[in-house]
DNA sequence: CCAAAAGTGTTTTAGTTACACCCATGG
DNA sequence: CCATGGGTGTAACTAAAACACTTTTGG
């Protein structure tokens, strides 16, 4: 076991050359609400194993490239997409998950403005986009299932619904103490609209002063002074995300 | 590129084998609360980088074995430990974290009962015990010092102070909505030790009947009838923790 | 003037905190 | 009977929710 050429290890569980080293990648869970729906960018198999079947776009981790770095190329190679919310999630390791072979897998969210959905899917054919139907009670061990536009439920790829479970999770876990669900609204939004994502992802109808005034006593909304138009009745004031981080004392995006 | 013995894959992004691969590593923060300060067992590096450095118990994550599986086959080689809580926290992933080689490690924390650390401690001399010193404002980018029983702090090696800093956040903000208090303490413990060890995590003197009726209110404390004993003045009621997943309609224990 | 949604004021409620007090035990 | 911490009752405070209401626009 010793080495003439580098370093010799005093003991073999410190050398990682004798160990076959797994692969690594990273899982991308796009998401946005659309039509008051939480919806979820999927790419469809074009070979096995799971042929044809939708999974979340993905690749392998480089080794001149961070997991942040390998997540935002992957967002930009498969969805055309930059300058995104991006946060990770979770590291999926059983060791069947992919039959092929040993794949770890790092798994982010990431969260767009459902406009920004539509340029996507003209520049990729194979991508397409699902509604994201969660079981509230009755569990089915965290994973949830996809829904396309004419209703239909298809199966995904992998550990994917799991992994999807898992963000709408967190989504949800974050949105009333972080400002994840700005980066779901356009730069000016309505607080109807702000409303009405919240309501899709908590899957729950709200009362409107309640959340009005909850959300202005935060004091990370700025009135604009400008006003939604194209509306048939009066029509609301738009608002701007504050980012706190940045005019108040350094502090970074970790919330 | 054509490979007779395997699948050809449609194009080299499917393809593991073109890529050189990361190694994968499970780091572990093995937290307890001793004396009324949060606690972190540490393993002294013997060789470089980082030689005399105080380091987080770690090792590869082998080909056969999922992530949780090494997680706690490492707390048992190097803490003589089994049936510990754990959970996975974040995976660090920057390219230079380790000066030898790209390695990707998935960080874990654990809590134990403080007496089950004397063992440790016993059984390997490379072991030792540190109080965690967390910066509540003025961060240090989310790393935290580390002090040893005689007031001298130390420097942590390789990313370990930011996944350190990240364990105490993640327990800190768990600590009240999820029931990982319990799991610092004895099976039967009083009322005036679980205000302690929230005390020590959160840093932050409480209120003892609004801290005994919130405990109490959330319906997960059985009353064992015992009481302490040893002490000079008026012996408290003995608790027990009662797993809600254990008796109610099947939920798994994550929080 | 009407419909529809924006936006405001007031009351109610629930959860937490603060403070004062009594109780049980060892010495 | 005193010191010490265990345990309980009550009032005050705060944040959120529910409800009724007024305002502003287009038609």
């Amino acid at each position: 076991m010793s080495d003439q050429t580098g370093q010799i290890p005093a003991s073999a569980e410190d050398d990682p050359r004798v160990y076959e080293r797994p692969s690594v990648t990273v899982d991308l869970a796009l998401m946005s609400v659309r039509e008051g729906a939480l919806s979820v960018l999927l790419l469809r198999r074009d070979r096995a194993p799971f042929q044809g079947a939708w999974s979340l776009p993905g690749g392998f981790v480089r080794i001149e490239e961070s997991l942040d770095q390998a997540a935002g190329r992957i967002l930009r190679d498969k969805a055309q997409m930059s300058g995104v919310f991006m946060e990770q999630l979770f590291t999926f390791g059983a060791v069947d998950r992919d039959p092929r072979a040993r794949v770890i897998t790092v798994a982010y969210y990431a969260l767009v403005e459902a406009g920004r959905f539509d340029e996507a899917l003209k520049a990729s054919a194979e991508l397409s986009l699902f509604e994201i139907l969660v079981p509230w009670a009755g569990e089915t061990g965290g994973a949830v299932a996809i829904c396309s536009a004419d209703g239909e439920t298809e199966p995904l790829a992998f550990d994917h619904a799991e992994i999807l479970g898992m963000a709408v999770k967190r989504l949800r876990g974050k949105l009333d103490y972080s400002p994840v669900g700005f980066e779901l609204l356009p730069e000016r939004f309505t607080l109807r609209q702000l409303q009405e994502v919240h309501e899709a992802i908590l899957d729950r109808r709200m009362n409107k002063p309640a959340f009005r005034r909850r959300m202005l006593d935060k004091g990370v909304l700025q009135a604009t002074g400008e006003r939604e138009s194209g509306v048939t009745y009066r029509p609301a004031e738009l608002y701007r995300f504050l980012d706190p981080s940045s005019t108040g004392p350094g502090k970074n995006q970790e919330g």
